[in-house]
DNA sequence: ATATATTTTCAATAAATTTTGAAAGTTCAA
DNA sequence: TTGAACTTTCAAAATTTATTGAAAATATAT
């Protein structure tokens, strides 16, 4: 397979895979087509690669680094802004992870505490059931965010390096 | 707060939630209407609850069905359909985790392999950071895999156990 | 068999999301 | 300052996705 045609593949592909997960494919395509240049690259760059418009790119690549996975770079001399995305994909997901966790778990365990104190008969079969839920479910998030915090924060440390040699 | 008040925003949040993560905010609203439901309920009782139309609710507990997150059951006598949500949220996210792993990690690592092999002088700038940036997903991607099998499988297992309660 | 209850399908419609592009805003060199 | 280069904004348009509802299909009781 040739380079230009692996690079259509897996920038559609990763665009598709990120619709998957509540991000939009342009999004995701423009991560992609930055994951796998080597060197910066501007607005224009991105606008011709992927036929897409300024604004969009302008929207996207801001969205990217409120998501701490792309940086502006100046380059002395150029008057254009580049754009440059880290590379390192464990460094990639941490971002990831550690951001989900502040826009949705977190918030989603407050309120679940919220709801665990309802007013009513706990011998009522509706009230049992929902408080017995929504303790579930905030119990398994508390665990995982414990998981997740060890896991951002744990960056270097040799516990982790091992899990992950046990599972290569 | 009032039952009736808790559990419309929790059916609300859940909702809401869900889109962050691919799923469509009915089926996520109807999974959480089941999660609270201490009995199996019908097509109509979920159309009531959430207003919403008989065709989207049969769309949608099909696709829960498909999940393996809800069960249909019949109740002897009656002659409508019920249905019943697996309660446990380990097994709920279990389940999740494991359609999730064969819907989007398993074709993503496939299509990565593949990408892997281009031709091209490996001097190449744009060919070395390509075939790294895959790479570097690819190996990721398969860790994550062996961790998620172990989690999937781990069901019972001590180890399982331990892990939890260390993170409790 | 027939009528009745219930579920499924799917084309049409509605709603939500994404994209565009042109105008407004900014920066900077001369 | 001015104006050229570049970036940002955002209302309108396009696209995608979700929802409806009525007709068709299926199941069940009599």
């Amino acid at each position: 397979m040739k380079l230009t045609e692996a690079k259509a593949q897996f920038i559609s592909s990763w665009g598709a895979f990120g619709t998957h997960w509540g991000i939009n494919r342009t999004m995701a395509q423009i991560h992609a087509l930055l994951l796998i240049s080597p060197d910066p690259i501007t607005q224009d760059d991105i606008m011709e690669q992927l036929s897409i418009s300024r604004g969009n790119v302008n929207m996207n690549t801001r969205d990217l680094i409120d998501w701490g996975l792309v940086e502006r770079v100046l380059i002395p001399g150029e008057r254009k802004e580049f754009f440059l995305a880290e590379k390192d994909i464990w460094k990639v997901s941490t971002q990831i992870i550690k951001e989900r966790k502040k826009r949705e778990l977190d918030p989603m365990l407050k309120l679940l505490s919220q709801l665990e104190q309802i007013d009513g008969d706990k011998k009522n079969k509706e009230v049992k059931q929902f408080t017995e839920t929504i303790a579930g479910i905030r119990k398994f998030g508390g665990q995982a965010d414990k998981v997740l915090d060890v896991m951002i924060k744990a960056d270097e440390s040799w516990i982790l390096g091992s899990l992950l040699k046990f599972f290569k």
